[in-house]
RNA sequence: GGAGACGUGGCCGAGUGGUCGAAGGCGCUCCCCUGCUAAGGGAGUAGGCCCGGAAGGGUCUCGAGGGUUCGAAUCCCUUCGUCUCCGCCA
């Protein structure tokens, strides 16, 4: 949520940022709106004052025995009774409204955030590994003999319909293991500490991140009034929530493993083929709370703790800056990294790393104390996939392949199968 | 699910209708005194919003929301959370 203050003083400079994310004119209905929300607020709680005023002199006429100026004082406090009512209904609905407006518009976003209109324009900032020659046709995942035993999308769509998968054997046991390894890398070399989070939350947590209000369409609720998160960013960003925490607790680097749940509601027939798109994915996620000037440090380093994840798999990717066309709506710069599926022959997404500044504290009213005191301030947050699990497993899976319809895994996950390095043709590990 | 208790400032804890944004203690900051295996004295010490150039002022907040009242931390209702006992359960 952006400051309206900041928007008061710099309206020229906000619109600019505004511009960037394909929204024109946007301060003159704000500021318009303050105008009048602010002479709201001054009407109410001059009357309250006055009202305040009275009651106290009612105490001291009762007092020294007044009963005129008692009964008029009274009087007085109850018919102002009213026009306070009416004057705070007045406020609070345009603060309201203010914050309604607010709390729908994106992240300004850093100036290094590339023009562009879509993916095609993002930049890429890094590249790592090359390619395995294959000297046969790759497959895509979905179609690899030592899959066939163990992916199964019609059990799944008996179930619980498209978009959702049942593992078995030594698939759901590699995406287990990669799963493990990548939490076991966060924790003990990357220090992040390791979390376990609900993954039902109350609707203000989808608000704080800022999942809602405009993209409700994109996750599902319950009847009890549930959002299912739809990543963990949103539990641990969230743990600060309403907090003001102390600067020696900074920062905080979290990282979760858990269930993800998304209705993919505007990518309909795209990524229908395999498990690169579920309504139910598994995510190892990554969440920094850093002090202001922290907040650029800990986005090089929460990307490269993602492309760490990759390296140590062996899997090449590139990384890339998305461009002010594909960047999300809180975020104030993204780098996605996207690895190499040989049987798609081309780079996919399968981590997000953004850091939003303030936007998201702001939301959920998030501070810290400084050590050298002063007023509390508002926190950063990051998040990044360290990584997407399911598409950890399809790039494992098809960088692996070999000629005889087997895979080769990666060294790194060895140790989390046991010894096994490979699954076999028709679906065994050994 | 049933019964009961409780939710006050960074922490502990007092406070059952006005003089309470809130005693006292702890912690922390500053000052003074003293002088060395330390202690004593004093002052200060929540946040949001609004007005203001500032100084300062106003307003709201005692889990949250509503109500009663001229006036609520105190009374009533709703709700959330915590604890204890019982039940159930992975």
């Amino acid at each position: 949520m952006h400051d309206i203050r900041l928007i008061r003083d710099n309206p020229d400079a906000f619109d600019a940022a505004m511009a960037r994310r394909g929204l024109s004119g946007v301060s003159g209905e704000l500021l318009s709106l303050d105008e009048t929300r602010r002479a709201a607020i001054l009407a109410a709680e001059t009357a309250q004052a006055e009202a305040n005023k009275a009651a106290k002199e009612v105490g001291a006429a009762k007092g020294r025995g007044d009963e005129a100026e008692f009964e008029r004082l009274r009087a007085l406090v109850g018919e102002k009774k009213s026009e306070i009512a009416r004057l705070n209904d007045e406020a609070k609905e345009l603060d309201a409204k203010l914050t309604d407006l607010l709390m729908g518009l994106p992240n300004s976003m850093y100036d290094d955030v590339p023009t562009g209109e879509d993916e095609d324009d993002n930049v890429e900032i890094n590249r790592w590994g090359t390619p395995r020659e294959m000297d046969f046709k790759p497959l895509e995942h979905y179609e690899l003999p030592a899959v066939q035993s163990g992916l199964d999308f019609e059990t799944a769509a008996k179930l619980s319909g498209s978009r959702f998968m049942v593992l078995s054997g030594a698939v759901a046991r590699t995406h287990r293991a990669l799963a493990q390894f990548m939490l076991d890398v966060h924790t003990e070399e990357n220090g992040l500490t390791e979390t376990w989070t609900p993954v039902l939350v109350k609707e203000e947590m989808m608000l704080g991140t800022g999942q809602l209000p405009k993209f409700g369409e994109d996750s599902y609720k319950t009847e009890d009034g549930w959002w299912l998160v739809p990543t963990a960013e949103v539990t641990l960003t969230n743990i600060v929530n309403g907090a003001t925490i102390s600067e020696d607790y900074l920062p905080r680097r979290y990282v979760a493993h858990t269930q993800c749940f998304r209705s993919e509601a505007g990518s309909a027939g795209r990524d229908t083929a395999g498990m690169l798109r579920q309504h139910q994915f598994e995510k190892v996620e990554m969440v920094s709370i850093t002090k202001p000037d922290e907040s650029e440090a800990e986005h090089q380093r929460m990307t490269r703790c993602a492309e760490d994840i990759l390296e140590r798999l062996g899997l090449p990717y590139r990384t890339v800056v998305l461009c002010t066309g594909d960047i999300g709506f809180g975020a104030k710069r993204t780098h996605d990294i996207e690895v190499w599926l040989p049987g798609q022959n081309t780079y996919r997404e399968i981590s997000s790393v953004s850091t939003c500044g303030d936007f998201q504290a702001r939301r959920m009213n998030a501070r810290f104390k400084p050590a050298e005191g002063g007023k509390p301030q508002f926190i950063h947050s990051l998040n990044g996939s360290g990584l997407a699990v399911g598409r950890a497993l399809i790039a494992i899976l098809e960088n692996g392949q070999q000629a005889d319809g087997s895979v080769d895994l990666p060294e790194a996950l060895h140790p989390y199968l046991r010894g096994k390095t490979r699954i076999t043709a028709d679906g065994q590990l050994a």
